[in-house]
Order: structure tokens, then C-alpha cells, then sequence
DNA sequence: GCAAAAGTGTTCTCAATACACCCATGC
DNA sequence: GCATGGGTGTATTGAGAACACTTTTGC
């Protein structure tokens, strides 16, 4: 160990992998750069950690200039810094992921960035490691919603429990029973059923359901095992 | 976003969480500082990220150059960036936690750091960020054991069930039911029997046992529910 | 009246828990 | 021979998984 002289510094940087949900499938959300070098590539959307700022408050920031939102889930993920990750200038970047409800984002901002929402397997080409960024976002994704009733973030404040059934079997690509979800769901007490449906996706209608707040923050750290446990974990 | 130039750097470094088992107890270690700022407080064992390598490299590094260990259980925890954390330069902090064996260390490198293990309950008082650092590193530690097989990394090669059963019993601050406890564990056929027993710790002694390392990376992913599952979760 | 999605109950199996006694040995 | 820690078996309970039919309504 040194003083601090003589240490050499490096620009810090941070990027956010953003999901949402529809169309019943999960996307992220990446821009096209409109900066060089790389301009017209893909890539997550980032930005330099300024002096006044920590990592948690840059994320914020750019994550509420792309896409208008404030107070969204948003966790951090991982450091990257390989010395040749960013072959134009040694940056370390601090990744974190966000979950927003796609219907509440401002659509007129994502289009001034040349943003677009793209499914998880349908990927462009992206810049530097940020592929990587995005396997580990999902990782971790599965990992946490597995154990912690953490996708709600990503509906709307009303959904139906098919929908959140559907939001659980595209993550996890796989079929669960409805039966037992509906059960499993709703014995966690954290569902307040609404008194209208939701008619566009079925003649019969899906009840609505509301998230009970309180009940939410406070069982968040409650296992939950909505997914039968041996699917696919990799380290954490 | 904005382009690469006028952007500040900073200074960037790892720190360790180094945490060890013995006298029944989970420990980590700290060192005195010799240099300044803060000459003679306890911290963590850390130093700067150099041009040539990136964070995980730089932690091995450190972590190495403390304890002669190579090869150890190893994982990088969080980001700590707060602009006023180091009062004296801007620093950014990757956070990284160890699990060594804390029999295969070379004590006299711990000692020229003027070194030393701690009891999680007895820490001193620590500069910056770094008790933060411990507090999560613990939460994630315990986290993870709960589900995955990872606290053989702090045992020695051979080591008995009533160590495990104690190590089990310290990280989560509780009482677990030695038989059920043991049924898990053999459960899982991660462990073999040994011929010899360990006496020092009791007149019949305690059969050793090893891990059986081919189906431990196979099966490190793997859920184990070796606790009660609401102990005391925070989110990761 | 039929297609399409929503909603609901029961049985079985297995794993988690609670719990108490015998064993081996050094002193 | 007794104190100390090591080692083992059983009965009960609850949660997860498998599984099929009825309901509603727009067309």
C-alpha cells in the first residue's frame, strides 16, 4: 500500500440496464450513440460520475434523463474495469439495473436518444462489454425475483395475475401452473384485488389487483420460492 | 451523455473484506494503518487500482499481498462512491470479500501490516466508509451461506461436522439442531469421510471430513436451505 | 354455440422440524 | 465411574407439485 501520490486516476462512468415488461415479454431498453467513437452503435445508456455526485446519484441521473422516471427500482449490479474494456480511454464503469413500468416512461425523451426496447434474445450488437452487463443484470434478475416478490416493478399499478404470471414464465422460460401460482401468489397477502377487469386480452376478463404498499415493504425480504428452486441460479 | 474529454477522473481503489473462522468465532482482518492519512486507525486492507490491471486483479493483488494466499474464495461486493467518503482525495472503492482458511495464511506478512482478526461484535473503530463495508459484506455473506455451500472456503482441507455445525451456528448468530443439521449436510454428499478423528476438542473425538470437490463446483449453485429461511434477509 | 382465457380444489409426496438416548474416551 | 462432546432415528407437520373441470362472454 501507497499514499496517495503519484496513484494514476481513471474516469469513472456508470450504465444502466433498464427492463421492462410487455407485449408479455422482458426488453431493455439500449440507445443508439449518437457520440463518438462508436456513434450509431448500440449500447446501454451511460454517463460519466461527476464530482459532486456518487454512483447511486449518477445512475439516477441518467436513468431519469432517459426515461423522465423518478424513485424507480434501480440496484447496482457489478464494477467493470477491465483496462481494455473501453479501448479509447481506461474507464471503470459501475453497472446497475433498473425496473420501471414501460407505460409510465416519457416516450418523446427515448426517441430524442434514438432509444428502443429490445427483447433478450434479439440483442443488436453492442459497444465494449456492455453484453456482458446485460447477461449479469439477468442473472441477477432471476436470481432475486426467484426469492423476493421484486417484479411487480415492472407492472403497471394495476395487473392482472396473468399477466404476472406471464412476466414470470418469460423470465424464467418456462411454464409454471396456474394453480399454484394464483395460490402461491396470493397467499402472500401482498394482492388487494380491484373491483374491474381488464377485457382486452380475454372475453372473460382478469380481475384486477393492486399491490398492497405496506404489506410490500414490509415482506420484501420474504422468501417467496415462486419458482421451483433449482432454475438455472449462477453465482451471485 | 457527452463525450470523453472535460471529463474528471478520479482515484480508484479495492478494499478486502477478509474474513476467517476460528476459536469457534467469524473474524475478519484488519490492518493498522502505516502511512497517512489516518496513521495508526484500523482499516481495511486496500490500494489503488493500477493502469495495467483491473479490479478484480487489483483485489487478488492486495488480498495476496497481505495473507501470501492465492486462489481464495474471492468475490466483489459493492461500489462505494459517496464524493466526502475519503475526506482527503476523491476515491472511488470497489469492495471485495474473502473467505480464507485462516490456518494456511502467513502470519508474518499479517504481521508486518500489523494485522489482526477481529470478532465481528469486537471491531474497532474504523476510518471512512469501512464498517459500512463489513456491515454488508456480513449481510451478503450470510445471504449466500444460507443458500449456497460456501462456507467450507473457511475451513481447513479436513475439518469435522460439529466445526461446520459451529461455523453455521456463529454466522447466524443461532442455535441449529445437530441432528437435523447433520442429516442436511451429509445430504448433500458433499462431504467425505475421513478414517481419523479430530481429539482435541472432545475424549471420543470427531471423524474429519473433506469436501468432495468435484461435486462442490457442480453443485455450488445449488439451494441448500441449511437455515431457517427468515433469518434476518436483507436485500441484496 | 363455441372458442379462448379466467378461475378454482384435492391428493400426494417429500422435506423440514421437533425431539431423546446411547457411545467413546480421558480423566 | 463420570463428565464431555459425538453420533444417531422416528414421528409429525406443512408446503410444493401434479393434475382437470367449470365459468364467462364476445363473436
Amino acid at each position: 500500500m501507497t499514499s496517495y501520490k503519484n496513484q494514476k486516476k481513471l474516469l469513472a462512468a456508470v450504465d444502466c440496464i433498464i427492463f421492462g415488461f410487455y407485449e408479455q415479454t422482458l426488453k431493455v431498453l439500449l440507445i443508439q450513440r449518437g457520440f463518438k467513437p462508436e456513434e450509431g452503435k448500440w449500447s446501454l445508456m451511460g454517463g460519466f460520475i461527476q464530482p459532486t455526485e456518487g454512483p447511486d446519484q449518477a445512475a439516477n441521473r441518467v436513468l431519469s434523463s432517459l426515461t423522465g422516471l423518478h424513485g424507480v427500482y434501480l440496484e447496482q449490479l457489478h464494477t467493470f474495469g477491465d483496462p481494455n474494456r473501453d479501448p479509447y480511454e481506461r474507464t471503470l464503469s459501475t453497472a446497475y439495473f433498473a425496473l420501471i413500468d414501460i407505460q409510465q416512461y416519457e416516450k418523446q425523451i427515448t426517441e430524442a436518444y434514438h432509444a428502443e426496447w429490445f427483447a433478450l434474445n434479439e440483442l443488436p450488437e453492442l459497444i465494449f462489454d456492455h453484453e456482458d452487463m446485460i447477461t449479469m443484470a439477468l442473472e441477477k434478475l432471476r436470481y432475486k425475483a426467484a426469492l423476493h416478490p421484486i417484479l411487480f416493478e415492472l407492472l403497471p399499478t394495476k395487473f392482472t395475475i396473468p399477466q404476472l404470471h406471464g412476466l414470470y414464465e418469460s423470465l424464467y422460460n418456462t411454464s409454471l401452473d396456474k394453480r399454484n401460482f394464483n395460490r402461491k401468489v396470493l397467499s402472500t397477502n401482498l394482492l388487494v384485488k380491484q373491483n374491474d377487469k381488464e377485457k382486452t386480452s380475454s372475453k372473460k376478463g382478469a380481475y384486477y389487483y393492486k399491490l398492497n404498499k405496506k404489506s410490500y415493504k414490509n415482506n420484501f425480504q420474504a422468501f417467496l420460492t415462486m419458482i421451483p428452486v433449482p432454475v438455472s441460479f449462477k453465482t451471485m
